[in-house]
DNA sequence: AATGAATGAGTGTTCATTCAT
DNA sequence: AATGAATGAACACTCATTCAT
């Protein structure tokens, strides 16, 4: 048995401990190994009522996938300074990104993992959150850009692309710090700011990327 | 039914008959989803023929990881010169790269996307294929250093979680080339050259990375 | 179908009528021919919850085991008053023995045939509850020997081949008591007790043993 | 592979080849539980030969207990000579069988464990074997009875259930036999011929039957 | 005399889901 | 607000058996 039953629980608060229970569940397990039996279980719970109350196994999996991705998004958003130079607004939203799948590797699996792996129905609600990060970073790029006085036919398409690179480097950063003993949060983001923002060829004539202190 | 009955073939003949069959549905489906009957099916013989060539579900999945990983490195050593400067040979490599991952869609799907989210025997599989790109662009890096007679005391863990955002925000581009109409294997290593080579700062400057004429 | 469909029965009884029909199925077709289909069916509950309950083919049989073995060992201890002489005690004991075996066909099957037959782990549990009653012949024939002023020095291991002799016959005859139209358990008894007790020998010289009348 | 592959053998050789292989894999795994493949592998030839010489699964196992039957019979037989008093040769007899079962313990097991256990056409097939023992044996109880004057009324049943115990007491000593260290064939037919000639009654009175010196 | 290639039919087991209370 | 009882449907895997050579 999972969590100790406590009897007669409010609705609002009984959710969430199923959806705590089956984020944990999918994703250490996996959408399909994951069993109804094993996260009812987990919370403590008897199976029709999570039923009675995520009405299936999908529409739990897409609760969770909504709440996680929600978590995520909040969490990037709150550690973002809007006013800030371009830099500094990505160098604060990478730390929060790998701080935040740090302290929530299952949610993170969920996300990452599970649900861009299990069909279309999950992985248009995961795109949905993947489209915030990096219309983000894309605004962040364009915005440095015209600060930049660059030439602004600046092709969209390649600014999409490298947002894109850029999502997917910290996406596998994050993993890549999770599993890696003694890579902080920090550390990681550090490491793709001067890859992004200075890239291979400066570093190479010696003038990494310094975060700010604090 | 899948193929055409081709009644009485070599073994090893329909041994690649059951890979391509399974590389695509489990490619399309995902491990658990994907029945031993659709494989079966596909490939366009019974089940038992099946088990008995490739003895188990778990035995044939680590099948086609083996072969689809094997495909995809041979095809990016094939495609890289090793004499050339640094940065033709990480352009090379990523042109191979992208253009592999395109003409195989299902056998790419099968090592980044089900393999890695199914458990430690599978993910130990791919794992061996993914050290060998991270060490191709960690060597690379490490050359273009001494090239660029750049401080050799750069340390190992930043050079490794370089390679790591490099290889993370390939696979990354590999999934949005492909799902993005237009979008050509030449052009994704274009955009990832050019994030990885000049980094966002030097792009600001108006000094893009500019691909070799071929 | 086999039995008519009750729904909604507690856990006890339902796991009573399970047993009854898998030790039905299994004294007739043997462990492994018979189908948790056919248990299922003849228990008149889906497949499902037979599984639920008795976990699976080797538990639901090793269950069985235990419930015969339990069910004869009681009936045979029941039909026998420890204060008695030797002889009074082992014929009370057969033919609570051959009453027992006469009355549950298939559970005799189960234990004599099917459970010595189909591997270690279930020929142990049947091995315990034949120690049993062969330490309870072991042990008449020890208090007899007593009770003659015989040489106690008789060995241990002759006393031993005679309780194997004597229980294998008495399995013996309990088929062939069975099997054969018209012989009573109380009939088989007294064969058994003429045979264990006054031997061919003296029968030739027309003293057979002589049952008590009751 | 089991035995070392001899192409192009006589028939006749093959097939006992196969039925080496099938006895000692229907003795040690059961009837079911033994498959056709593994016994073709013992027996070093294809799976369809098998077929061709022995026709079925059913038909391979029928043959494996003909054999062991008439290797049996044939063995009691040759160890019995007609013109002895009874005693002696029932004590031939058992010395026989004894020796011939625990040298051949997957025939044995065939015949007394297999064969009785799945279903009606064996154990017929095994009936006829056992009937030929236990008419051996009843009509050297009726040879005995007359030799020593006794009353010739004996009932027919009476002496057919002495024959049944003590025919099932050897079955039984002979896996006890097999099973105990240190137990020969000869040590099992004494303590066979103690309990059947003398019974527990003499014994008591320590006058126990004495095997002849040979 | 002998076999590599192939399968129809079935088995044990699991799982998401519902009913009755 | 909550659950014990129950199942339809599917799935991985095996086996006796045959065909074509």
């Amino acid at each position: 048995m999972g969590a100790v039953k406590n009897k007669r629980m409010p609705r609002a608060v009984r959710e969430q401990q199923m959806l705590d229970a089956a984020v944990r569940t999918f994703g250490q397990r996996g959408y399909r190994a994951a069993s109804m039996d094993e996260i009812a279980d987990l919370a403590g719970v008897s199976k029709p009522l999570v039923y009675l109350y995520l009405n299936s196994k999908e529409d739990l999996f897409t609760a969770c996938i909504r709440r996680e991705a929600a978590a995520l998004t909040t969490a990037v958003r709150a550690g973002v300074q809007p006013g800030l130079p371009a830099d500094r607004q990505l160098w604060a939203g990478l730390r929060a990104f790998f701080t935040h799948t740090a302290e929530n590797p299952d949610g993170w699996a969920v996300l990452h993992r599970q649900a861009r792996t299990h069909g279309e129905p999950f992985a248009v609600e995961v795109a949905a959150m993947r489209e915030e990060l990096v219309a983000f970073v894309t605004q962040l790029i364009v915005v440095a850009a015209r600060e930049a006085h660059r030439d602004p036919s600046l092709a969209e398409r390649e600014v999409a692309g490298l947002a894109e690179a850029l999502v997917g480097a910290a996406e596998s950063l994050a993993a890549w710090a999770n599993a890696t003993a003694g890579v902080s949060a920090k550390q990681a983001a550090a490491t793709l700011m001067n890859f992004a923002w200075a890239g291979l060829g400066d570093l190479m004539e010696n003038r990494p990327w310094t975060p700010p202190q604090d």
